[in-house]
DNA sequence: CGTCGGATAATCT
DNA sequence: GATTATCCGACGA
């Protein structure tokens, strides 16, 4: 048997999404998200997740309502929402519910499970200045998708991916359910804080993650700056 | 292990 | 002009 990424398993099921981010948030631990470009597929199992709830959401980029970057939250469920952040980071969600509102997951954190080198040079081939001498660090499994920017970066997402399908089975990006039998299996209980680095909405809790999984990013409260 | 400052630019007010 | 759904390296314990 092949021990890579098992193309047979079926994309999740568009009514799947069909439901609040809070929902579907948590259901979506320990499935699989994979990104198939001309130099393989990187694969995680979701190992941490945060629900965002549209316009009555004061943390949602929806939440002053529709502008160009967040449209594709209005579309249909089951759609990548990929935005830029901090002058250099992007970060994917899943859209929830259906046209119109704008629900979605945020997807942060996952352990790899097939395409481990892959993932491993595109974290690694960071700095681009000429006269570098920076011993390249090795970085462990666990480092690899840890935090939503770096998930992103490990599968290689960008702008490029904002709109396309999850849903598909030809989408080069696929979310599939949980691998039955497989990594970490049994071990399955889910805890819920507040979400990471948000100012406003910080008091609800809306972060999801797998108890006891090293792959899980550090907690870290919203910091104003001052100029 | 933990906390902290800086990087860096799209997006929105 | 201010803010940001973050990361990394530095430094202290």
């Amino acid at each position: 048997m092949d021990k890579g990424f098992p193309d047979a398993v079926e994309p999740l099921p568009r009514d799947f999404f069909d439901r609040p981010a809070p929902e579907v948030a948590p259901a979506l631990l320990g499935c699989v998200l994979a990104h198939e470009t001309p130099e393989g597929v990187v694969a995680v199992e979701l190992t941490e997740v945060e629900a965002y709830a549209g316009e009555l959401d004061p943390a949602s980029h929806a939440y002053r309502g529709k502008t160009p970057r967040n449209a594709v939250m209005y579309g249909p469920p089951g759609y990548a929402y990929v935005y830029f952040t901090y002058g250099m980071h992007f970060c994917v969600n899943v859209v929830c519910l259906p046209a119109g509102t704008a629900n979605a997951v945020l997807l942060r954190a996952g352990r790899v499970i097939a395409g481990e080198d892959l993932a491993r040079r595109r974290r690694s081939a960071r700095r681009l200045v000429p006269d570098d001498q920076t011993p390249l660090r090795v970085l462990p499994a666990r480092e690899l998708a840890r935090g939503p920017a770096r998930l992103c970066q490990a599968l290689a997402i960008d702008r490029a991916q904002n709109g396309l399908d999850f849903c598909d089975p030809a989408s080069p990006l696929r979310l599939s359910g949980a691998a039955s039998g497989a990594g970490t299996g049994a071990s399955r209980t889910i805890s819920a804080g507040p979400r990471v680095g948000v100012s406003a909405g910080a008091d609800t809790n809306w972060r999801f993650w797998v108890a006891d999984e090293p792959t899980v990013s550090a907690y870290r409260p919203h910091k104003a700056r001052s100029r």
